[in-house]
DNA sequence: CGGCAAACCTGCGAGC
DNA sequence: TGCTCGCAGGTTTGCC
């Protein structure tokens, strides 16, 4: 269920339990997920201190003090989980288990395996072709109504399709542009050329918001990013339109007695994707 | 070249 | 209860 504010999170819960901790055992129980492994993955982890965990885009980055970097991507269904004992039972789909110096036990878990591990020198990792062609950080300061409006010109594609192209923007995806498009009142269907001026403003600032509200619903709602069953980022996360096709638009007017029809939520495909918005706001 | 559907997998909920 | 179908939050590929 990986978004931004979803790896975001997975991030900071990692943090604590890896950052100067030694990587005492690693196991990798699958050849390949999306892509094959590298050469000896376990192995070139296996007694390595973890310096740093951070995020570019959907991508976890675990930097090592070999100057090499771990880059992981959850994919649709991956999943971290962090134990406090060095001899958790095995469950369906832990692809890679790693054991720190302090007894603790983090696992990478991924039942549709449409996620990854691999590794990558870490002066390289701007170069490297999982990163290279992806757009600035949506919270970061290169990305506003400008950029957005450069980068939209000419486009001929739906602006919902442009906002989960990773070279747009890094981090989207479907929720949140859906989510994103609602806060910001423009149709899902609009083309995204005509996004520019003010209303790229309004974009961006509404993508802005919408991750922000993510991450700190996130943080607050889990005890130091960790559940009971010990898997990291997972949030309740109240949607305005996502997920809530024939539901009242969070925002219309109600229209209690007047006999006006009640605006509903709509959902339509765009690109084989699930849309979901209100017709009547976003235009 | 841009834009779109299909493909990669398993799991789960709805409906019969 | 149990089966089948449709759908799922990502990304790449290959086709038009």
């Amino acid at each position: 269920m990986p978004e931004l504010p979803e790896v975001e999170t997975v991030c900071r819960g990692l943090g604590p339990h890896l950052e100067g901790q030694v990587l005492t055992r690693v196991e990798q129980n699958i050849p390949a997920l999306r892509f094959p492994f590298p050469d000896r993955f376990a192995d070139r982890l296996t007694g390595r201190t973890v310096t740093a965990v951070r995020r570019r885009a959907k991508y976890i980055l675990m930097d090592l003090d070999n100057d090499e970097t771990v880059i992981a991507h959850l994919g649709m269904s991956g999943r971290m989980f962090i134990f406090d004992d060095e001899h958790h039972e095995r469950g369906k789909h832990d692809h890679v288990v790693m054991q720190t110096g302090r007894g603790e036990t983090v696992i990478f878990n991924d039942a549709r395996r449409f996620g990854l591990m691999t590794l990558c020198p870490t002066a390289g990792l701007e170069e490297h072709k999982l990163l290279r062609d992806i757009g600035p950080e949506p919270l970061g300061n290169g990305f506003n109504g400008p950029y957005f409006t450069e980068t939209l010109r000419g486009r001929k594609t739906p602006i919902k399709a442009a906002l989960l192209d990773q070279k747009v923007v890094a981090g989207v995806g479907n929720i949140y542009a859906c989510e994103a498009l609602y806060r910001a009142r423009i149709s899902p269907r609009r083309l995204a050329a005509s996004v520019a001026g003010r209303r790229a403003e309004r974009l961006a600032a509404a993508v802005k918001a919408v991750l922000i509200d993510a991450i700190e619903a996130g943080g607050s709602s889990l005890r130091d990013y960790v559940q009971a069953s010990g898997e990291l980022g997972y949030f309740q996360h109240r949607f305005a339109v996502y997920d809530r096709e024939g539901e009242p638009c969070p925002d219309c007017p109600k229209t209690a007695d007047s006999g006006a029809k009640p605006c509903t939520v709509k959902r339509i495909v765009q690109s084989g994707r699930s849309t979901f918005y209100c017709p009547t706001l976003q235009r």
